[in-house]
DNA sequence: GGCCTTCCTGCTCATATGAGCATTCCGGGC
DNA sequence: GCCCGGAATGCTCATATGAGCAGGAAGGCC
């Protein structure tokens, strides 16, 4: 295509697009055919001079969301759109709305679903609707007694989900990571812990977020690891966590015995479970969720535009 | 519309605008037929959810220029794209391009073309194709002998734009500002003087640009008036200078004794031209743009996409 | 210069889309 | 319960658009 089509495809693209004549108009217009100006209209499209955005906060990626199906190899991504976005918290708003949505929709209708807790997983749970589901059982799938003023946030997440959804929580009555390995056992030999375990394992479904390796995470603001914690996981190459057990890029365990001391299903369960739902937004958290889409911790993701781009191409 | 509709509507511009399906195919997989989807699609479109946006350097924003002729009276507008602009000085290349292209596309071709000097009419003549025209003859229509290092910008510009037109420079042998006003009668009575200026008040058009009154103005840097000066002159309202004449708001000129030292078209001389083309572009130059327009100094505006919105919003 | 290949142009025809209209549905008043 | 007005729906039909193809111009190669 030589300069005078490209400039004449512009002419044509805004008389087409901003003026709304027809191209047999803009034929007329520019002494050009209209067939002539169809093309040059697709030569427009095709070289990226037009771009096409939806502005809403519903707004998914469609495009998107394809190419992590098809290129790593998830079962089903929702990617919601950036266009318009003012702050990280509206990323953050947008993408619980996309999981509270996908939830609401998600057939069949999971009996039984085993979910985290976190910011990202609160935030879901206020995005449900009343009724979202009728008669769903949640489960929590890692411990979560907060030690401090957040206290109440892990089982709050859990139990709105149920209500609304017209079902019962249970919760697991557990600190999410304790300081002796023994404290541990001890604790998941108690007969209800062991049950709400066991009830984890079967869920049908899974619902969780990833958390970022930095001082910001909720597990240094309920008290379950210190900043210096953080960052010596940080110093092994943690790049962040999944149901409170940290990950390095390749989706591998750092710490063997702090991962011994944490409380939940393991990986490798979450790994095999058959539908397995990751909701991570936000740049913080672009490397995270390479891990976890890498080493197949989700079947679904649940992400902005930023971080899928940076999945595919990053 | 209630929020199942516009959710539906966002839905339907996914499919729609990113997955290229037909409106039919798209009621198929939303369960609505596709009248319905056709009217979701309006509705998205109406409400301002669908963004379409032309990306290139040379595109134009025709509803925008619409605007300007019909809310300001202009009779025409020329108004290039911000969209995917990286820096001021790409805006001002691509508002230059414009405005080359309006001169090459002009019709009747000007046997005279009025032209003024600095940085912008600098950048047009840079633009302009050789043989862009053939036989424009051009003449200076303010005083430009610099008197500095940047001597000949004002009549490499007009030269530039005669030669690539194929036709000759007049240009005005005189400062743009005199000290004294004795002095800048004696040069207007000078007979080549008074001869190119005569030329000038004769010529089809006039092109020139519209300085913001601050210390980067052209005038500053050639010598012919001191920061302090140009201080003193936004004291007194000035927003910016047309031809060398310094003007408020509203086109009145601001300081009558430093105009009457002034060599060149008067602004009324410019008002009563039949075409009078202004290159106005940047956001340092929003105010005075604002002026021209206002006041009636130009007939035909080249500009950006903000400094029109500005002329039209603000 | 003649020939061949390649791209471009203008066409026919099938399809997608928007305008306008009749019908149906729904909520309010009696 | 019944009627009415207004909105939403599904339709017909005219128009706009894109796919695919035949003919022709342009440019390279012998």
């Amino acid at each position: 295509m030589d300069e005078i089509d490209e400039l004449l495809s512009i002419r044509a693209a805004e008389l087409y697009y901003e003026e709304n004549k027809t191209q047999d108009e803009i034929g007329q217009a520019l002494n050009l055919t209209r067939w002539k100006v169809g093309r040059l209209l697709a030569q427009a499209k095709h070289r990226g001079f037009i771009r096409i955005e939806i502005v809403h906060p519903r707004a998914r990626r469609l495009p998107i969301e394809r190419r992590l199906r098809d290129e790593r190899g998830l079962d089903d991504a929702i990617v919601v759109s950036s266009a318009g976005v003012a702050s990280i918290e509206e990323l953050q708003a947008r993408t619980a709305q996309a999981a509270a949505d996908y939830l609401t929709a998600l057939r069949p209708v999971p009996r039984t679903l085993g979910v985290s807790w976190g910011r990202t997983l609160f935030e879901i749970s206020q995005h449900l609707r009343n009724g979202w589901a009728t008669g769903v059982n949640v489960v929590q799938i890692n411990g979560g007694v907060s030690l401090n003023r957040r206290a109440g946030t892990a089982a709050a997440t859990a139990v709105s989900i149920a209500q609304k959804g017209g079902g019962q929580a249970t919760l697991l009555p557990s600190p999410a990571i304790l300081e002796r390995l023994e404290t541990k056992e001890a604790i998941e030999s108690d007969r209800v812990v062991a049950g709400v375990i066991e009830l984890a394992r079967s869920a049908d479904a899974y619902l969780f977020s990833a958390g970022a390796a930095d001082h910001n995470s909720v597990h240094v603001e309920s008290g379950y690891l210190s900043p210096t914690d953080v960052d010596l996981l940080v110093a092994k190459g943690a790049v962040g966590d999944v149901v409170g057990r940290y990950i390095d890029s390749d989706g591998n365990i750092v710490d063997p015995a702090l991962d011994a001391r944490t409380v939940g299903l393991t990986l490798d369960e979450l790994r095999a479970a058959r539908l397995a739902i990751a909701v991570v937004a936000g740049p913080a958290k672009h490397a995270v969720a390479d891990a976890v889409v890498r080493s197949g911790l989700c079947s679904v993701l649940v992400t902005d535009e930023a971080t899928a781009l940076h999945l595919l191409d990053g």
